[in-house]
DNA sequence: CCTGGAGTTGTCCTA
DNA sequence: TTAGGACAACTCCAG
């Protein structure tokens, strides 16, 4: 029988269909061996919590996808495979690219470390358009969505049609640890809770991408900015970790197009094309997770205020809309996107807080984390990115809560104490004259506004005015 | 090199 | 009540 093997070794890619690297091994080789490492020796950053507990039960997913035959280790991944390379016969190892840049310093020497023991291949998996290929004609990378996308990407060739075929895994006795060895799980409630919300794995994928298409993305343009409206698809997570690939969204969004509207179809896609700015963006400039784009704003008078940070995270704010989505990240693991604009905003804005301690909470908070499209967004958010929104832009977190949670249901379902607070002051509970109910009182029972609005928006104008140019 | 049009998601004031 | 312009000026991008 023959003992060569092939090592896929999986990493942001945790699925088994449309897999590029595992329909090359597939058709090559007739055992192929899976693989995960856990990599904190040559990480720049560690995981979030929510991402572990993500990757934890994913992992837990795939193996009995994999018949248990999945092999887990901890530690450095070349170290990892001198290992296997030494007592096995393979022959091959392959995965599927990612692009945060430690991760690309790391391949780029695993490769040239182990390139004369075995053959070694890379594969595009989780992106639409590889980002040295979108450039402008000058060959220097975009800055401005809409020409990255209606230029850049949608001018050029096609992204890859989504293919899936028959895995030959192979059925081997090689040891490994466990994958609760690799500790991504703890007992903590916290973990018991925002799990509840989600069912993790590559099905499940699939199954929430058919029932958004079927339902959801009807009245995606519209819909998508009320928070409590199920007009999101809430594929993130999925799309981070590669339990779908972008490409089987974007030619199933296609295949439906006339069923959904077009203008519906074409925003989804629209939606993916911003992940695809994001990865372009941190491939082009890889310290945007931690340093402004945009070096004007490295003097901007930030405040470093714990009290109100704190009031932030917990959801204490004071503003119904803010703190109702801050809570939802709490109690789910996610946050709508209209209402991540609206808490980063207040944040940054309102608050005068560095928009690098809201990205390390989302950071370690959300379950579609994402070095690339947290980093990006959190510096358009603060204004300190690429795009030239004008500093002016300051959301008003009272007519955000009026305008895209009229009735309240969001607010209500996430600030229990709110819940028979009336809708005509809900989104201002100080405006309410006291007594109105029973058994309440402000200060008490939810928190007094923890910033005036007006004010705190002049002071961050005045702060903004400050860095100018000139 | 020059030129002109444009830039995800807002708010506030005024007529 | 509502629609339209001001907010300020810059950089990006393509021709």
């Amino acid at each position: 029988m023959n003992d060569e093997i092939a090592i896929h070794w999986f990493r942001q890619d945790l699925r088994i269909s449309d897999n590029p690297s595992l329909n090359f091994l597939s058709e090559k080789y007739d055992n192929i061996v899976a693989v995960y490492i856990l990599d904190e020796v040559n990480c720049d950053r560690k995981m979030g919590s929510a991402s572990k507990t993500w990757l934890h039960h994913s992992l837990l997913s795939l193996n009995e996808k994999l018949n248990n035959k999945l092999l887990v280790f901890k530690g450095n991944p070349e170290v990892v495979f001198n290992n296997l390379v030494d007592n096995y016969n393979v022959k091959q190892i392959s995965w599927c690219r990612c692009y945060e840049p430690w991760i690309i310093k790391r391949d780029l020497n695993l490769k040239k470390n182990l390139k004369n023991k075995v053959q070694i291949n890379s594969f595009n998996s989780s992106l639409l358009w590889e980002p040295w290929e979108v450039l402008k004609n000058d060959g220097s990378p975009y800055k401005i969505f809409t020409p990255f996308y209606k230029r850049g990407c949608l001018n050029s060739k096609p992204p890859r049609k989504p293919k899936s075929q028959e895995i030959n895994f192979f059925n081997h006795n090689i040891k490994s640890q466990s994958i609760f060895d690799l500790e991504l799980t703890s007992s903590k409630f916290w973990e018991k809770k925002i799990i509840k919300y989600w069912n993790i794995g590559e099905s499940f994928a699939s199954k929430l991408m058919n029932d958004f298409f079927s339902i959801g993305i009807q009245d995606y343009s519209e819909g998508r900015n009320f928070p409590i409206r199920k007009n999101v698809s809430r594929l993130s997570p999925y799309l981070h970790w590669g339990q779908i690939s972008p490409h089987t969204l974007w030619y199933e969004v296609s295949n439906i197009e006339q069923e959904v509207g077009e203008k519906n179809a074409e925003i989804f896609k629209s939606e993916l094309g911003w992940r695809e700015f994001f990865y372009n963006l941190l491939y082009h400039f890889p310290k945007i997770q931690k340093f402004n784009l945009q070096t004007k704003f490295d003097k901007f008078p930030w405040e470093n205020n714990n009290s109100f940070f704190d009031a932030w995270k917990k959801g204490q704010t004071g503003f119904p809309i803010v703190d109702a989505g801050m809570r939802e990240l709490w109690e789910t693991g996610y946050m709508h996107n209209r209402v991540r604009m609206i808490t980063g905003s207040f944040l940054v804005k309102n608050l005068l807080i560095h928009w690098n301690q809201g990205e390390e909470w989302f950071w370690d908070c959300l379950f579609d984390a994402d070095y690339a499209s947290n980093s990006a967004s959190w510096q358009w958010v603060a204004g300190t990115g690429t795009d030239s929104a004008p500093y002016f832009r300051i959301f008003n977190p009272v007519t955000q809560g009026k305008k895209f949670d009229p009735t309240g249901e969001y607010i209500r379902k996430f600030i229990p104490e709110l819940r028979n607070f009336p809708l005509k002051y809900l989104f201002e509970p100080w405006e309410c004259p006291p007594n109105t109910l029973k058994n309440f009182k402000l200060g008490i029972n939810y928190p007094f506004p923890i910033v005036d609005v007006k004010t705190s928006r002049e002071k961050a104008l005045d702060a903004f005015a400050k860095i100018k140019v000139n």
